[in-house]
RNA sequence: CGGGGCGUAGCGCAGCCCGGUUAGCGCAUCUGCUUUGGGAGCAGAGGGUCGCAGGUUCGAAUCCUGCCGCCCCGACCA
C-alpha cells in the first residue's frame, strides 16, 4: 500500500487530504484559510481551463477583465445579493502601513480609505456597474464575457480545493435583450458544464434547477451540476444562473428596443472553480493515490527504464527514441524518468500516487526480447507487449481508460442511488447508506429545511431528466408532480 | 462564535505528569560503498531561538501567568 496515504474506507477526508498533498497537488499555506496550488496540481487546473476557455469561445463568448476591488456602493446595490455575501466578504479599508518607534509595522489610522473596498467574492456588481455604460441599444447586446479571476470568500472551515478563502475561477456574465435569450443561455451554459464533466473529468453530473433556499443570492433561478463523490457525498460542480432583471434594474441598465421603448436588460452568469479538481480527486482516486482521466492528466505516460549502468540506459534510450517519437505524432504527453538516484519501484509508486494513467517499463530482458511492460493506472494491469506496434495500442487505450474511469464513477452512482417513498425510508438510507435519494417534496422552503436540519441532507437540486411522477410530499403528505434530488453535501 | 487538541530539526513525533548531564527517535537531507523488474542496504555526517513574553527556581522543553498561531468537531456558508 501507498507510504503515508491513509485508506479510503478507514477515514474519507483524511485520504482525500492525502492525496492533495503526497500527489503534490496542494498545500496549506501560511495564509490562513488559503492554500498554496503546487506546480503539478496547477498544470491539471491550466487543463481544465483549456477546454473550458475552448468551450466558451466555441459559444460566442469573449474573455475580459475586471477589478478585484469593488466599492462598497455598488456592492450594496442589489439587496439579495448583500445579504448572500456579505457575512463573508474581505474589506480594504486603508492604504498605507507605517513603522512604529520599536520597528513593528502597523496600519496607518491617517491612510483611511474614503469608500471602503470589498474584495470581490464575485463581479456581478462591479460588471453591472460597467455594463451600464456599455449599453444603450438592442444592437450592444448581446454581451457575452467571460472572465477567468480569483475571488475571495471568508470561510470559516476550510478545505484544500474544496473550500478555500481565496479560489480561482471563471465567471461569465452576460446582458441580453430578452428573458427568453437570457434563460437559453444559461441552461446552454449549464449544457457546457455538464459536457466538461462527463466527457472531460470523466464523472457523471445530475443536471437541474436548484430549490428556492438554494438560489444564488440575486438570482431568479439557479442551474447546477451535482456529482457523487466515493463516500456518497453530492458535490456541486458548477452553476448556472438566471438573473432576471435583478442587477439591471440595481444598477439601471437599459437599452432601447427595436419599438424605440426603454426595458431593462437581462442577465445570466455562471461560473466553477478549483473546486472542480476535489471533483476530480474524490470522484476517481483509490488507495494508492489519484487517478487521473487521460484527458486532464499534465502527463498521460511516464516511461520508467530500468537499468544497471550507464550502458544498459542509453541502449534502453535508443529504443524508447522509436516509441516517444511515435507518441509525439499522436500528441500523447509523456514523461522518460531516467533518473539513477531512485529505483524502479520507487518510481512506481510515484506515478500512481499522482495518478498518471499509463506507464512503460523497459529493461535489458525486454529489449532481447523486443517486448515492454504496460500497467494501466485505473486497473493497476500490468501487460506485456512488444514494442512494434505499442503506439497504436497507446492510442487505442487513452480513450478507453477515460471511457472505463467515467463507467466506474457511472456504476458507482447507480449503485448508491436510492428511491425513499416515505420518510422513514429516506432517514435510513440517508443514515445507512448515504448516496443520493430521489423523493418527492412539496415544494416548500419550510418542508426543506426540516429535512435538512433533521438528516443533514439537503436538495441538490430538482433534475431535469428525471420523468414526471405523480406523488405525496414523504413529510407533508401534500401532492408532488415530480422526485427531487437529495443528498448530504460538500 | 462554542467545544476539543496541538505548538520540540525540513516533515512526523517522544520527552513534560514527577525540573537536574551534551534534548532524543523515525522519515527526509548530505557523503561513501554495494544495489537497481514494486517505495534499497550498510557505514558515517549535518541540521534545534523546545511558538512568544514574563515569572518561580541554584537550575525550566518540563512548573505558573499572559499572549500568539495552527488543526479537528460543531454552528455559518457554497
Amino acid at each position: 500500500m501507498s507510504k503515508g496515504i491513509t485508506k479510503r474506507a478507514e477515514n474519507y477526508s483524511q485520504w482525500y487530504n492525502d492525496i492533495v498533498v503526497k500527489a503534490d497537488l496542494a498545500e496549506n499555506s501560511g495564509v490562513r484559510g488559503s492554500m498554496v496550488i503546487k506546480p503539478y496540481g496547477y498544470a491539471i487546473w491550466e487543463k481544465i481551463q483549456a477546454q473550458l476557455d475552448f468551450m466558451f469561445k466555441e459559444t460566442g463568448h469573449e474573455n475580459a477583465y475586471f477589478p478585484l476591488f469593488i466599492p462598497k456602493s455598488y456592492f450594496a446595490k442589489e439587496a439579495s445579493h448583500v445579504d448572500g455575501f456579505a457575512k463573508e466578504c474581505a474589506v480594504v479599508t486603508h492604504y498605507r502601513l507605517k513603522n512604529t518607534e520599536n520597528g513593528d509595522i502597523v496600519v496607518d489610522e491617517t491612510a483611511k480609505l474614503e469608500e471602503e473596498l470589498v474584495v470581490r467574492p464575485t463581479s456581478e456588481t462591479i460588471i453591472w456597474s460597467t455594463y451600464k455604460k456599455w449599453i444603450q441599444s438592442y444592437r450592444d447586446l448581446p454581451i457575452l464575457i467571460n472572465q477567468w479571476a480569483n475571488v475571495v470568500r471568508w470561510e470559516m472551515r476550510t478545505r484544500l480545493f474544496l473550500r478555500t478563502s481565496e479560489f480561482l475561477w471563471q465567471e461569465g456574465h452576460t446582458a441580453h435583450s430578452t428573458a427568453q435569450e437570457a434563460i437559453a443561455e444559461t441552461k446552454q451554459m449549464l449544457e457546457v458544464y455538464a459536457e466538461f464533466a462527463e466527457k472531460w473529468m470523466a464523472m457523471p453530473v445530475i443536471k437541474g434547477s436548484k430549490s428556492e433556499s438554494e438560489r444564488f443570492a440575486g438570482a431568479l433561478d439557479t442551474l447546477s451540476i451535482e456529482a457523487m463523490m466515493q463516500d456518497g457525498k453530492a458535490l456541486q460542480a458548477g452553476t448556472s444562473h438566471f438573473l432576471g432583471q435583478n442587477f439591471a434594474k440595481a444598477f439601471d441598465v437599459k437599452f432601447t428596443n427595436q419599438d424605440g421603448k426603454e426595458e431593462f436588460v437581462w442577465a445570466t452568469s455562471w461560473g466553477v472553480s478549483t473546486r472542480l479538481m476535489g471533483a476530480l480527486i474524490m470522484a476517481h482516486s483509490d488507495d494508492y493515490g489519484l487517478v487521473l482521466p487521460p484527458k486532464l492528466a499534465p502527463v498521460q505516460l511516464v516511461i520508467i527504464p530500468i537499468f544497471k549502468n550507464e550502458e544498459e540506459l542509453s541502449i534502453i534510450k535508443e529504443n524508447v527514441n522509436e516509441i516517444t517519437q511515435k507518441l509525439k505524432k499522436l500528441n500523447i504527453s509523456f514523461k522518460f524518468d531516467s533518473r539513477d538516484t531512485h529505483r524502479p519501484g520507487h518510481k512506481f509508486a510515484e506515478y500512481e500516487l499522482k495518478g498518471v494513467p499509463v506507464r512503460l517499463a523497459i529493461g535489458m530482458r525486454d529489449i532481447e526480447n523486443g517486448t515492454i511492460e504496460l500497467a494501466r493506472r485505473d486497473t493497476l494491469e500490468k501487460k506485456i507487449y512488444k514494442i512494434e506496434g505499442i503506439d497504436q495500442i497507446i492510442m487505442k487505450l487513452m480513450p478507453e481508460i477515460q471511457e472505463n474511469i467515467y463507467n466506474k464513477a457511472f456504476t458507482f452512482r447507480a449503485e448508491n442511488t436510492h428511491k425513499a417513498d416515505t420518510y422513514e425510508e429516506f432517514k435510513n438510507i440517508i443514515e445507512n447508506k448515504s448516496g443520493f435519494v430521489y423523493a418527492h417534496w412539496d415544494g416548500t422552503p419550510e418542508t426543506e429545511a426540516l429535512i435538512q436540519e433533521e438528516t443533514k441532507a439537503t436538495i441538490r437540486n430538482i433534475p431535469f431528466d428525471l420523468p414526471d411522477e405523480e406523488g405525496v410530499c414523504m413529510i407533508t403528505g401534500k401532492p408532488s408532480k415530480r422526485r427531487v434530488l437529495f443528498a448530504k453535501a460538500y
